[in-house]
DNA sequence: AGGATTCCATACCCTCGGTACGTACTCTCA
DNA sequence: TGAGAGTACGTACCGAGGGTATGGAATCCT
């Protein structure tokens, strides 16, 4: 877009700072708003908490709010997208420590119960997303994020198996489902190290059945 | 509670005709306002229904609707449990045609699947219930219902078994997210049919998987 | 018959998301 | 280096919508 024919020289020292000092107190202030965001969206859900709430915490005005968001909704999809993909960035990291689909997966499902212990995730990704950016968005965000990483662990498992791929998506949507369950047992449970030990030995067998199947259809 | 000692003749008609005229009308415009509601929290969601819509849908006022609801959250209160309950009656009506746990489980999936081709329940019940009630008075209600009809058939499943007892209310949870999400699968798939046909399948296979099983620990 | 109660309408209040506009500060560039 | 342009906010206000206060008409009780 920008096709400088002249370059001078404090812009190139400026481009060596990267930033101006006027870009790092605005970068500050939208950090700041999208810290205190996700504690109150976290705390409060998506309708339950106001704007000027979130600019009481962050110190500044609605002018500042609106200056770096468009709404309240772009503002709780900014939150949203940051929680999902530092989340999905987590669990895939602890997952590319094996090759084994059937380990992966082990590691994979405990990682994101661990995740699912404080609560950002479950509420903001969890519960708050679909409802506020309407479940057509959700769906399309998740599958670029947990939902794929499942997808993509469940194809894994089946390719080994050497049969059911036809049943690919399906099997995703149901395991998908049974994990997101899963970390509410788990984080409702009065124990959740015990809670997550069940699901986990629940899981265990569901998968250690399938290894049992001849085939899948 | 009442305790009449002695019975008006007049009474002793009203007692027959159960109910005088006035009441007809006041239960008449109450239920106008649930089948309204519930249309309106459907198609648009709780936060994206106002009650001034409720309301001329139903062709009252604000005075009328908040004679018969204390709140908005009422209301959807009211909504959600009618839901909920005939749906859950619809699955407990199915299964009870047979007594085999696996049976049960394979015929109340398939119900509850067909259910949910109507978006009635997944809007108000899945979607917004929990984040209108709060994930607590949501989880309380569907484990009196929904959760509670999967749980026990997994809990005769486990039975049938003769293991994992101990896993299962882990189980419980995680069926009822699998199928949930399958849910949504079937509703969102172009053809729900064969989406349908799928999402059977996978939790077949799971099922059988589990029945080869020697021991689930 | 007359008071009590139910059922509902009307008018109003308050919160909150969003907008219009003003302002101070900074960056650019001659 | 200083003046114009642009950025990063703050302030004041609007309108929608949930909730309330009040009143009245119909009905019920005795």
């Amino acid at each position: 877009m920008v096709h400088p024919t002249k370059v001078h020289p404090k812009s190139v020292l400026r481009a060596a700072r990267k930033t101006t000092r006027r870009q790092d107190y605005s970068s500050s202030t939208k950090r700041a708003l999208l810290d205190n965001a996700t504690t109150l969206f976290t705390d409060h859900g998506y309708a339950g908490t106001s704007l000027d709430e979130v600019v009481a915490a962050a110190r500044v005005t609605k002018g500042a709010l609106y200056h770096h968001f468009p709404s309240k909704l772009a503002l709780f999809e900014a939150v949203f997208e940051r929680v999902q993909d530092s989340t999905a960035r987590e669990v895939e990291k602890a997952i590319s420590a094996s090759k084994d689909p059937w380990e992966r997966a082990q590691i994979g499902l405990e990682k994101f119960l661990e995740v699912c212990r404080e609560p950002r995730f479950r509420r903001i990704c969890i519960q708050e997303g679909p409802v506020a950016l309407g479940h057509e968005r959700w769906h399309e965000a998740e599958k670029a994020s947990s939902l794929g990483i499942v997808q993509r662990t469940v194809d894994d498992l089946l390719a080994d198996l050497g049969s059911g791929e036809e049943l690919s998506e399906a099997f995703g949507a149901v395991f998908y489902g049974a994990i997101r369950s899963a970390s509410e047992y788990v984080a409702d449970a009065e124990d959740p190290n015990a809670a997550s030990e069940e699901v986990q030995a629940s899981i265990g067998a569901i998968l250690a059945g399938m290894r049992l199947l001849p085939t899948i259809s």
